[in-house]
RNA sequence: GGAGAGGUGGCCGAGUGGUUAAAGGCAGCAGACUGUAAAUCUGCCCGCGCAAGCGUACGCUGGUUCGAAUCCAGCCCUCUCCA
């Protein structure tokens, strides 16, 4: 399997990157003789991204470590038409406003993990809005609506969920696939990429753009997906108890961000190693090798990297101590998550306000649960008036959400 | 345009006039066991309220009824076949 000559490719290959080539003799010997531009399209729906989209952003960021260029195409124009892949319902639209400033806040974490500028292998950040908003349509479907057959379009697993589950698919995701294989003409032509990059979902949009690109320009580009990383018991990466991961601090602290990398399951813990930190391959062995409980401290080597690469090392540190003062010592660290408590506040409605629970009577039914502690001391009364003192108290939700209590 | 099927809680899916805030499953949360793991077992799982209680909820709007997710009418949407 390890028999690539590029560096590119033995460092996706024998990371975990590779779920599907188009043609990988044919990149392998590109990418071991040139400087090959790769891109990887990203929506814009949301004001930031989440851990989902981690591992094709550590696909980039491999792709530059082995000397070749990475492209961030942020889905400007994609986005107001929506990705039925994987959708089992038709996404809301969103305005031209929003997406705007979904790219802006989106960027700055692209900026973590690439190194951008104008040398042969800086990262770039291009907008599709750029070329889509300006197509016109009868010339479009001359140039490139020609290219593909509904026959062909209908037999895509991202339109045949749809038809399969009875649920409506409309004519304007139903363009999706064609703007996205455009897309990858488009680079080619403006900046001469050769490469798309993406998730295993994506296999079909990104052949769709290769066809495309041979067909119109005669061009040879070339496709690699990535697994779709599921946990080990075949969970969907990505959930943690305050919400979705995301790699935005203000919207998930670099703490959270530490504890979701600490819950990993023994069994990933290798094979995250591998794709979400630099550490080097003999290190993993070691790590990943580690028997019983000890298995723990590689999960906190593992927290500690993936932390320190997006939001430093000095928090990941610090979310790091808080932890160990947290968990081992059983007292609290101050990398923890507040509450100021004001004039004095309710038990359960400070267990919501904390995001623990979805709701004060959820939050009421974990007291009766016995599952809630304030300093280490089962509380039992629903009702219990919380105030601040000069010390903070510790208020605590099961064996795993801890919070500090502030005047 | 015609005929048929259908729209139930995050998802799947029962329910066809009344102990139905709505079976069951999945997902989720908590407890036990552990190692902040997995597996297993147990409990919880619309919201507000300390509580009594109240408010919402079975596509939408009306109606029948003491009482409707369930019956009736109109509308919206989806699917299948036909034109």
């Amino acid at each position: 399997m390890s028999s690539f000559r590029s560096t590119l490719m033995r460092l996706l290959d024998e990371r975990g990157y590779i779920h599907q080539v188009t043609d990988a003799e044919a990149l392998d010997a590109l990418a071991s003789r040139q400087v090959v531009p790769g891109y990887i399209g990203f929506d814009a729906t949301a004001p930031s991204l989440h851990v989902g989209s981690l591992l094709v952003i550590m696909v980039l960021r491999r792709l530059q470590q082995a000397g070749h260029k990475p492209i961030v195409l942020m889905g400007g124009g994609t986005t107001k038409v929506g990705d039925p892949s994987g959708k089992d319902e038709s996404r809301k639209l969103l305005s031209a406003e929003t997406i705007d400033a979904n790219i802006a806040s989106i960027r700055r974490v692209f900026e973590r993990f690439l190194t951008f500028g104008d040398g042969p292998t800086d990262a770039i950040l291009v907008n599709n809005a750029d070329w889509l908003d300006r197509l016109e349509y009868i010339p479009f479907l001359r140039d490139i609506g020609r290219h593909f057959t509904l026959n062909r379009m209908l037999t895509f697993d991202s339109v045949r969920l749809r038809l399969d589950r009875e649920q409506p698919l409309t004519f304007l995701e139903f363009n999706y696939m064609i703007l996205q294989a455009y897309d990858f003409l488009e680079l080619s032509r403006r900046v001469h990429c050769r490469l798309q990059l993406g998730g295993s979902d994506q296999w079909g949009n990104i052949v769709n753009g290769i066809e495309l690109a041979r067909r119109a320009d005669g061009t040879d580009v070339f496709g690699l997906t990535s697994p779709l990383i599921t946990t080990s018991d075949g969970a969907k990466m990505g959930k943690t108890a305050a919400g979705a991961v995301w790699l935005d601090g203000d919207l998930l602290s670099p703490y959270d961000y530490w504890q979701f990398w600490r819950n990993t399951q023994d069994a990933d813990v290798g094979r995250f190693l591998k794709l979400f930190t630099d550490l080097p391959l003999e290190d993993i062995g070691r790590l990943e090798c580690l028997p019983g409980a000890r298995i723990n401290d590689a999960k906190v080597v593992l927290a500690t990297e993936a932390t320190a690469m997006l939001h430093g090392r000095e928090a990941a540190l610090a979310a790091e101590a808080t932890a160990r003062e947290t968990f081992a010592g059983g007292g609290a660290g101050q990398d923890l998550p507040t509450l100021s408590l004001g004039e004095g506040m309710n038990i359960a409605h400070a267990l919501t306000a904390l995001g623990f629970t979805p709701s004060n009577k959820e939050a009421k039914r974990k007291i009766a649960e016995g599952a809630v502690r304030l300093d280490d001391v089962t509380v039992n009364d629903p009702g219990l008036m919380l105030s601040g003192g000069d010390e903070p108290l510790k208020l605590s939700l099961g064996k795993k959400k801890h919070a500090l209590l502030l005047k």
